[in-house]
DNA sequence: CCAGAAACCTGGACTGGGTACAAGTTCTTA
DNA sequence: TAAGAACTTGTACCCAGTCCAGGTTTCTGG
């Protein structure tokens, strides 16, 4: 209800003031590495990409690359650690009066709008080759844990059965979206994707198609 | 409805008759090399077993595992080819008569069936090595696309939205329920927790659980 | 039954992802 | 400003996966 509280702090303090000089070159040569990444990839592909090459674009090492990304995939994938932190204060969001498929719904949106950005890239990326997953799991990969333990928070009825069937039913009607999606859309249309899914699967596929 | 056609077929010719010489060795090693596999794996662990120890316990080069497998973990996952056989089989059924939740429903129970005697085994690997893919989602790739072309099939209103919505959702129930099963519970078990699954999910995970 | 074709197996060489480590460099902090 | 923590780098290594040339085995038709 109090407009004023969560969102504006992120915002509110710079960061680069309360950082040291070793964060802010961390955060620095973080995003170095993650656009010249994409920007070979994206005109390359991603398997005619190699580590070596992006490190070497970037001006880094083989050995720090990996010491920034767990793999080469990551670098596609991972979240931005401003990116991380609003998607942390989605999850902290104390709204619990709503019910849990609609507080997932809004999270799932807001997830959304986090990706916005790199969507498109990602979309194009899971065209060209395929073997950088089948469907868009990755994407989902990068929040799964924080959003099993965010359900499983809610879920006060304490069945773990129900609760990783409701996690994965939700990454499955997110994942569809995202497969659905044609990047040549508006984004709008890719939120509507992702409420449609949501409504569908939390509202039982089992009877016949509304 | 006529009961006697479908499934006696891959009975009742013993294979080993109507093959030649070359096919029947190509099976035998293809099963040499799997089962000297598990026993490798499921003994030591999956990361702490090269393909080169595989291809040298099965008595065979590195080359050709590569050529009975597209990968380590397939060597984990893909089904024998008698049973790809069956899998086949239950997807050609042609009982169109029930909605295509539940004939999804029997053709997942048909399915863990066929998974029978490996499940726990990868259960097991799936808690000793998590790198081998969070949750069961490998078990399912096996199996795929096969299931999202016969959904498509039965799915004649054309949407292929709601087809993988469809098609992600029931994998994501059928993860579930292996996921959640423990294989010291019999197996019976993990039939109810396939059906219960799918249940849910198709009944709609968006109402309060009943 | 046999010769040629086709399928199969093999070792070896190569690419590229990922890890371990020791030595050097840069920032921090007291 | 000096000690120490944190970061970077090159090197060496392991292993999955691919490619290929040459040798074997099975199959086929005559």
């Amino acid at each position: 209800m109090t407009r004023a509280g969560t969102s504006s702090l992120s915002e509110r303090c710079p960061l680069s003031a309360v950082m040291g000089l070793r964060e802010r070159k961390k955060l620095e040569a973080w995003r170095t590495i993650r656009s010249t990444a994409l920007a070979l990839i994206s005109e390359r592909g991603f398997d005619a990409v190699s580590v070596e090459d992006i490190a070497g674009a970037s001006g880094v090492s083989r050995t720090t690359f990996f010491s920034y990304f767990p793999s080469k995939e990551a670098v596609v994938f991972d979240l931005d650690p401003l990116e991380v932190q609003r998607w942390r204060d989605l999850l902290a969001d104390p709204r619990s009066d709503l019910p849990l498929w609609e507080a997932l719904t809004d999270v799932s949106l807001g997830l959304a709008r986090l990706l916005a950005e790199r969507l498109p890239l990602q979309k194009r990326l899971f065209e060209q080759s395929p073997e950088l997953c089948t469907s868009s799991r990755n994407t989902c990969d990068a929040f799964g844990p924080d959003l099993k333990e965010w359900i499983s928070r809610r879920h006060t009825d304490g069945d773990p059965l129900h609760t990783t069937l409701v996690y994965n039913t939700a990454l499955a009607a997110f994942s569809t979206a995202i497969e659905a999606w044609d990047p040549d859309d508006s984004f709008e249309h890719f939120l509507e994707l992702v409420r449609d899914c949501l409504r569908w699967a939390g509202a039982g596929l089992a009877h016949p198609v509304s």
